[in-house]
DNA sequence: CGCCCGCCATGAAAGGTTTCACGTCCTGAG
DNA sequence: CTCAGGACGTGAAACCTTTCATGGCGGGCG
């Protein structure tokens, strides 16, 4: 399988001193020429770009970065990629940063408090200009080595960084809302773990609501995915609830196919509503009601935030929350007569 | 939504030279002790280490990389994070990546060769070790950036590079013949533009052995994604086939919506085949048979190639191709009697 | 007892860039 | 015509590390 074929030698890439050389200027003039800094001539300049880019100059970001400090890279820190969820905040994440000239360092945490560890510190070691980070939980202890690198947190609210959030307590809410507007009564509530904040913040704006209009018929924690915990299952085929809430639309899918499993459907037997909308939730079927959080906009906020603070160190600290809303669609009805 | 509150200035981080001197040795101890070459004796060693222990030294990366000429960092370029085929990709690299001590620039070309380029360049200027390059179509022009730098191509078969693929025509094979054993005879094959190469495999794979043995309905190439191309959904309205072989399973997703958009269902009327088993396909309802690639091997040993080509690069040049194979799942029945 | 060798340790150069501080020359104003 | 000041250009230091070449020292062997 394997040709036998010899690559060539790297060609050396040519350096700012042959450019000057080449030229006839000083290392200088052509720094600054090319950096459009310092004051050189119209001509000269012109001349020096006209040089370099017939040498194919590319400047050694290595050397560069050892005089100023900058490298241009920052570090994507998130838990999961294979949660849906995560590859669309990357995504704009990974664009918004491009356009902003700068490169990403992505790295997935795998739920893992000593992957996240490492991650944080193979990225400062690096020396990433700033960090986006979204914590795998509210205590993560990676603070000492991300002192001093700018860092922009998502999700979560810690206070000693600038923070992008999206207001899920009012998701929560909205879900609820939402239900007791459709008819429901008995509301059941599954919520991811309350270590994380945000999953608290969900659910206790869902159970605030229902049990202010309706009535919580049960409230299940700590579910994380597609595979229902045994908890989750038992309070579903308790059938107690014509609708539940979901923490996360994974969570939501979970469900639903428990349910078809239960052979019940959704949502002539139970009303489901999820949160985040990823792409399955649209492409699910029945098609997925759920609670829609601005990803591109907070993604585009957290590296705008991000590159003020690597520009401008002494920046107020940010903490922005975006609004969510509720995206009807096919899995919620009223409930059966 | 602004909390005033200052963050102090960025502690200066410890340098070699400082560790030097708090231990009372020269320059080039400190460093041979920490990088565990040279000759140092043990106890001094030991002293040394735990000097920089102490003042929380990190190595300047970018310093070390000007020397070396390694940075410790490697490129991965993808076309489509939404796709959920990368993000598991991308998962597998980092990880692996990460224990051998690397680092992964991520980006995503968004389809758009500028992208790639742009990408591409910003990673070689970042000076990375090497790059894992995703193409979006056979002929990227990216080569003259690239030039240089270890690479190993996914999927395409560029011979000027190591090169990782999977057996797409023998997965079209599998299809067909699963088809065709179901006791399908009128069998329509949906493929992506042919200007990916991987595209035309698959298709053609799959043609070669239904022409052989059944019939081939019809073939519509250039479908993309979700969005089903107007010849795509017109081959299906004509209903002349009872199978459908998909190039990928999110054009497979997209069929089978058109499919029972049309009042028709799956796999009762028309049974229909994907390619890739991506999450999704699982999860859909009725979940799709589809190809399996062994993304995480494939993933790997990308890495495992790479590593081995940056450490040294005379290496005789690869060119893996993993198999494939069929995982049955709902979505294919025999054809309505 | 002397020599040579190996072990430890060190000074210094080099790697590519930015930027400070300084010169030169020309222009325009007085 | 003189002088000040602006525009343009340059030399050299500094950033932090690795690594080569060198040197001192003590011990084992002849």
């Amino acid at each position: 399988m394997a040709k036998t074929d010899t690559p060539n030698e790297p060609p050396r890439r040519a350096t700012l001193k042959e450019v000057a050389k080449a030229a006839g200027v000083s290392l200088a003039s052509a720094s600054y020429a090319i950096n459009g800094a310092g004051s050189v001539g119209e001509a000269t300049r012109e001349h020096i770009l006209k040089v370099a880019a017939q040498l194919g100059y590319r400047p050694n970001q290595s050397a560069k970065a050892m005089k100023t400090g900058r490298t241009g890279a920052i570090g994507l820190i998130v838990p999961d990629l294979t949660n849906p969820f995560f590859p669309s905040l990357a995504q704009v994440v990974i664009q918004a940063a491009r356009t902003a000239g700068y490169s990403v360092f992505l790295t997935d945490t795998e739920g893992s408090p000593e992957a996240e560890q490492q991650a944080v510190g193979l990225m400062v070691d690096h020396g990433v200009d700033g960090v986006i980070w979204f914590p795998i939980a509210d205590d993560s202890p990676v603070g000492r080595l991300i002192e001093g690198v700018p860092t922009v947190v998502l999700d979560r609210n810690l206070p000693a960084y600038d923070v992008i959030q999206a207001d899920y307590a009012d998701g929560g809410r909205l879900a609820a809302e939402h239900l007791i507007a459709a008819g429901h009564v008995n509301i059941g509530v599954i919520s991811g773990p309350y270590a994380a904040s945000s999953a608290r913040q969900r659910a206790e704006g869902a159970i605030a609501t229902v049990r202010e209009k309706a009535n919580l018929t049960w409230h299940v924690q700590n579910a994380f995915s597609l595979d229902l915990e045994p908890a989750v299952a038992a309070a579903l085929e308790t059938r107690q609830a014509t609708a539940v809430i979901a923490g996360a639309d994974l969570i939501a899918i979970g469900a639903m196919r428990h349910i078809r499993s239960m052979g019940l459907s959704v949502p002539e037997d139970v009303s489901v509503i999820g949160f985040d909308d990823i792409p399955w939730a649209q492409l699910h079927t029945p098609a997925l009601t759920t609670i829609d959080m601005p990803v591109e906009d907070m993604a585009a906020a957290a590296v705008e935030t991000l590159v003020r603070r690597i520009t401008n160190r002494s920046e107020p600290r940010r903490r922005v929350v975006f609004n969510v809303e509720l995206v009807a669609r096919e899995s919620v009805t009223g409930p059966k007569a």
